[in-house]
DNA sequence: CTGTTAGCGCCTTCAC
DNA sequence: GTGAAGGCGCTAACAG
């Protein structure tokens, strides 16, 4: 029983064209607009015909060519996804829950990587544009200003994600950067710390400076002796790390502000052959898988990832559905949460199961 | 100095029309042809009108309408990607890799997770074939057959990566699963172990059937008895390994097939108090970040998740362009690699620098 | 070298 | 209810 041959098919290296809307109007015995009508649900039809016309769907196997129906209509169902790197479990796991959202609302995503390139990040969203996408979701690269604030993306609707893109007239979404530093250096106040140095690894300015801000609000509330480190990359580490803890004044607790610089610091004191929490206390911004399995588990703040995600792509149909001039300047701030482990000083509690990290979406 | 309207521009509540090639053609007085033969480099052009053309795609902010190029030359440049998670770290890397590859071949990447789920994963492949992609690199999901071996996939490139699809003649890029745990599991009998168990999650039937393989194998033939466990889901594992280490034949070495269970593993041996490795060997396989920071750092097999991606990508690039007949059967196994570290029992070599895991890709 | 014609597959528009 | 004409923006094929 093989399958009846569209009579459009032509054969070429790649095999047979598939059926179009005209194959199925001519077994139909009817004209291509009677199908389309069909397809889309734009009109009535008698019954008779619509039984015709499913019939013969089914019989060539019809599809309908959605690039066709995108130039038409120019509505593409496509959102475009811009992330720094998707190696990085954080973006990857917001990337999961943008692709669920679209796809809940009948979208396809294109996905791109930046590679935190200015020159890339620019180009691809360019692109995508030109690829008809009708909105984009970016989280721009750390290290330079998004040219994504320019006159050509003036019309399309865009959400930045995790930092801003520099024109306030771009919907936002971000999380308590500020206020979550600030309750994770409190509780390390709380528990008795006075020399608390802050340690960012030079990356991503604008949420490490908030963080920084954070840290040393909590510290002047309490008069406290600001210290902050902003170049503690992968590289220099180990030396500054080793440097900090010989000084004079070294720190009885660390407050990281991103998941590099906690790995880094982290790796650091292990080849010192310091013990947390009893040599130092030490809490991470960001939460991440196993954060609860080192030799002591950490205490961070953890950031809704998936959430961040799915309300950014929300805020994207929103404004794609609504077809309103995109450019609000919404600004949607989710909170962190305090995850308490061992390495700030707390004790366990016995009878609880551990917090695990980060779970993945739906 | 505003920027000139092209003259086909109409205001919707979008904002004014992107120039056509057809406004770029009439500003610089030719026909659309010799403008799109300047845009193509498909033909010779008379340096003159070139640089006319070229003015005006300047004045107008010209950029061409890919989706009407992929209309009409029946080549989007986009290829698919499907994966059953991104928020998995594994399939992240790969996905990373994957879009580098894209990009360096001027395509861009459709993707979208199959979340483990078969219908999902089929009717988005449908999805995006409909929307024209040239070619899908794709992640099986774990616990059925995939249905892209359909008829309806018969002509459109096609590579699997890191599990089959049930029919032979679809290009496939795996790594050695029962090789690599092999090694592992000798590693294990070299350090004096006798009594061995496999423990995997109850998920991916094919991975992990290859890994408990290569358990098998090394196991016979060093006489040894096989203990195969393979319901050790989060659910269940605590249960399942007390209640293994607690009979008479706790083994002294586990070997763990894949990252979960690995996890769900070392969870309970915490638990436990069982302190790695004096009480008790491990090996896992497949690396992940701060494997080297654990209570005692962990001995995985890694996998070059990286590699997969981009040699997955790289063998559908050839396949799109060979313009040849895309189910060949190629079939392409990557090597991993044991990475020693503390919990198989080796000691740690003084001075040389840690393992790190999983490096991301660029 | 350059322009014309035609049409990729679909759907909007407007007759009937 | 239904069909014919036309065009979304671009380029293949063919003239010249």
């Amino acid at each position: 029983m093989t399958p009846p041959v569209p009579p459009s098919a032509r054969s070429t290296s790649k095999g047979r064209h598939r059926a179009t809307i005209a194959d199925v109007a001519r077994m139909a015995e009817v004209a291509p607009m009677t199908v389309s009508r069909v397809l889309t649900g734009a009109a009535a039809v008698r019954p008779d015909k619509v039984k015709r016309i499913q019939e013969a769907i089914q019989l060539l196997r019809y599809k309908p060519n959605e690039t066709a129906r995108a130039l038409r209509s120019q509505r593409s169902r496509i959102i475009g996804l811009i992330v720094p790197r998707l190696s990085d479990p954080f973006f990857a796991t917001i990337a999961h829950a943008v692709n669920n959202v679209a796809v809940d609302n009948g979208y396809s995503v294109l996905i791109t990587t930046s590679n935190d390139e200015e020159e890339t990040e620019y180009s691809q969203a360019q692109l995508m544009v030109l690829r008809g996408v009708e909105g984009i979701v970016i989280i721009p690269g750390a290290g330079y200003h998004s040219k994504l604030n320019r006159q050509e993306f003036e019309h399309i609707c865009l959400v930045a994600l995790d930092k801003p893109i520099d024109e306030p007239s771009i919907d936002s979404v971000f999380v308590e950067n500020f206020e979550g530093s600030r309750t994770a250096v409190e509780h390390l106040i709380g528990h008795g710390h006075q020399r608390i140095t802050c340690i960012s690894d030079a990356s991503d300015l604008y949420t490490l400076s908030k963080r920084q801000q954070g840290y040393e609000q909590a510290m002047m509330e309490h008069d406290l002796k600001i210290n902050t480190i902003t170049d503690c990359t992968a590289e220099r580490a180990s030396d500054r790390i080793r440097q900090l803890m010989q000084s004079k004044y070294a720190p009885t607790a660390i407050f990281t502000t991103n998941g590099p610089a906690t790995r880094n610091v982290l790796h650091t004191l292990l080849q010192l052959g310091v013990k947390l929490p009893d040599d130092l206390a030490l809490i991470g911004f960001d939460d991440f898988e196993f954060a609860d399995m080192l030799q002591t588990s950490l205490t961070v703040i953890r950031q809704p990832a998936s959430e961040m995600g799915r309300i950014a792509a929300l805020r994207l149909f929103e404004q794609i559905q609504d077809d309103i001039e995109p450019h609000i300047g919404k600004v949607i701030t989710l909170p962190v949460e305090l995850v308490i482990r061992r390495s700030c000083g707390c004790k366990p509690r016995p009878s609880t199961t551990p917090r695990k990290p980060r779970a993945s979406s739906r």
